[in-house]
DNA sequence: ACAATATGTGTACGACTGTACACAAGGTAT
DNA sequence: ATACCTTGTGTACAGTCGTACACATATTGT
């Protein structure tokens, strides 16, 4: 038999994964990826896909996982980084935008999931959205931003928020990620998208409560 | 050969774009479609395919421009029905989501060909919508609703606005089609979104200025 | 009426697919 | 040291895929 070099635990399983992540990132959906496609990409023979993951929506689901924690690092810094108020959606903006040039792939298959072909995937992204959108409402009660809406309202503006910020996803994944000024452009379309949200919910109450 | 009744021209080429509609409709994911598959779906011989489409891409693409007629009408429909400017979010999103559900797998292939695999689908996708939104833009201007914007803050808005009820477009489709509560969910949702929008809208130059 | 064209059928083939199975080799526990 | 368990390999097979080709029929133009 060929050499068989196992090494660390999990290790196939993350050559997988990865595979799996590369293809999405040359321009593949990962609906149409096979078994055998992915583990050729990743160097191994195709029957021990199988020692790792029932099928592909297994993977893909473990995929999700994955990308929580991406998103998870994202918010992080982003609560890090930005302190001043007036600077806020920019700073998020632009965090948002570096962390997707440094996972691309992993956002492609964010994108692609939210219509994907696999219920549990699909479900599993938006759960992480929710998630996101939660957390940025607490922050913003925290900072004390947005005294004068309630929290169904909150809710609902983070949720905007978010859903907007998904949505440039597509734009920014469309532009080649060394095209300096269309990644600008789509930075300040995004900014002035949220600032458009937050002055709307500046003024909510005013008519929100008809 | 067994019987072959030659109909109306065009007919078939509509049975295959049927099919792989139906399919999607099914909760399969259009970029895992095969030809053989499509022309079974259809009760037609596989090469028979080659006839009207070089390769399920360009399927796509005309499935695509059969989708900008079906905006088209939902846009036609909203400008006939939408006469009072108080009703107007909310009456333009019942007509969106009742379009929807009649014509679901056509919605499918809108959510999926956006973050899809083929470039021109994607594009052909995005540029429907920024039709829908210039249309808007232009409605809006004609309604007299929105004279203190200048034409780019109004496209902006429109953009948002397009945005917003396209990825409603996503959750609408997460939910049965018989499930009325949720749809009223979905309904009230995205109307809030609206109305946050353009509240934001209203007050925007007195920010949007800096 | 006849030729040309467009469209659907049947057959064929090599490439690729998912997955079952037996086997080998490294890690771990006894 | 011995037995087990986990993980990677090799082989195998039946099913599906895209597509080339020759052929049949219906429609259209003359």
């Amino acid at each position: 038999m060929a050499d068989k070099q196992r090494r660390k635990p999990g290790e196939t399983r993350d050559k997988l994964m990865a595979a799996a992540l590369s293809l999405v990132g040359k321009g593949r959906h990962f609906a149409s990826l096979g078994i055998r496609e992915v583990t050729r990409e990743a160097g191994i023979v195709p029957t021990s896909f199988y020692r790792h993951f029932r099928n592909m929506d297994d993977l893909g689901l473990q995929l999700v996982d994955e990308l929580g924690l991406v998103l998870r690092k994202m918010m992080r810094e982003a609560r890090a980084n930005v302190l001043q108020a007036d600077k806020l959606m920019a700073e998020s903006v632009a965090i948002f935008i570096s962390h997707v040039e440094a996972n691309r792939s992993f956002f492609f298959f964010m994108a692609q999931g939210l219509a994907g072909e696999s219920q549990a995937v699909q479900e599993g992204i938006r759960s992480e959205m929710r998630f996101f959108a939660s957390e940025l409402a607490n922050d913003l009660r925290r900072m004390r931003l947005v005294d004068h809406l309630n929290d169904r309202d909150l809710d609902m503006t983070c949720d905007l928020v978010v859903r907007s910020v998904a949505f440039s996803l597509t734009d920014l994944l469309g532009v080649s990620s060394d095209d300096e000024y269309q990644i600008e452009q789509v930075k300040t379309r995004t900014t002035r998208f949220l600032q458009l949200i937050f002055v709307g919910a500046a003024h909510w109450k005013s008519v929100g409560a008809l």
